[in-house]
DNA sequence: CCTATCATGTAATCCGTTACATGATTAT
DNA sequence: ATAATCATGTAACGGATTACATGATAGG
């Protein structure tokens, strides 16, 4: 039972089943409008990520008898107790921001003032660009824990707009 | 010339000897205090990736000739030049966070109010303490570039810290 | 001198990304 | 009908992570 430990992508599937996304085009549909802002599934992740967890006895798979004949899944037992253990466990890794722009911004020795007013101006400008689609969705989600997860990246999104907001106008 | 694309960890590497790092165990000092509480880069990475940029050109390697005989980098001119088109391009990618916690809050329809507020303070008790963290040693920061990104951390730190606390007070 | 830890790598596996490719539906 | 796009995958490559392993240096 080649207990390979899950990763990340393994109990998103995992919670997505649970939240009725059958198919891998239902999970990359469902992740798309929410999740997926901050934390991007390609989509060839969810249709490679299930094989795997059916080779562990975590999902189950059913293959469609006509039209697209595609592979509907859903949890086992197991599978189950594998997400919710998951779910009450306290999480240990720290939080990845994987950001080219404070990137750059730390590498930015090299750059003019002018230049490094222009890289912040640019990062504003993305950051609020990104909190205009997250407030144009936040009522739309009806999942309460959705809605949250949108609220989290709207006010990070805010926070980083002023951040860069500040850089831009304030000479290093 | 097989211009394969520069990763991330690349232009950190470039960056990293532009700023004076010339050995793969000074790289990872220099992150360890300020980039990489966000952006880890595992040091086999770094020990990995400068071979690579020698390859390409970017980089020298110089070797010790006694005691250690580590390898000693510096920049070429193509390294110098890629690494200053890198900073002054506008960044395209999206910016990804990747947090456990905020995964496990998408995924919690199946767990009870108490559990949700269980994560929310496990989760505002973890920012917290790498808030403090930030706050120790913003002041020891040298260059400014660096200092920004840590004040940067500091406020996304506080941001999530108030919102797991809000969440853990407030019913979904 | 001996040990602990600092420092420097290597190896192997596997996941994630990117691109390719094709089948089904819908719109015109 | 035909084109466009929606939907569903596969393949290949490379990078990232995780362990393993060993050589130097400093401290006792």
């Amino acid at each position: 039972m080649s207990s390979a430990q899950l990763t990340p992508v393994s109990y998103a599937v995992l919670g997505l089943v649970a939240q009725g996304a059958t198919t891998s085009y239902a999970m990359k549909q469902m992740t798309a409008k929410s999740v997926g802002y901050f934390w991007a599934f390609p989509h060839s992740q969810l249709y490679a990520e299930p094989p795997r967890l059916v080779e562990l006895g975590l999902l189950d798979e059913q293959r469609e008898a006509e039209g697209r004949r595609r592979r509907v899944y859903s949890l086992t037992q197991p599978g189950r107790d594998a997400l919710e253990n998951w779910l009450r466990e306290p999480t240990s890794e720290q939080p990845q921001i994987r950001d080219t722009g404070l990137l750059k911004l730390f590498f930015g020795d090299g750059l003019s003032a002018d230049e490094i007013a222009a890289l912040a101006q640019a990062q504003e400008e993305a950051h609020r660009a990104r909190l205009a689609v997250y407030e144009s969705i936040v009522d739309g989600v009806t999942n309460p824990h959705h809605a949250a997860v949108v609220r989290a990246g709207l006010l990070h999104e805010r926070t980083f707009a002023e951040f860069w907001a500040e850089l831009a106008t304030t000479p290093l």
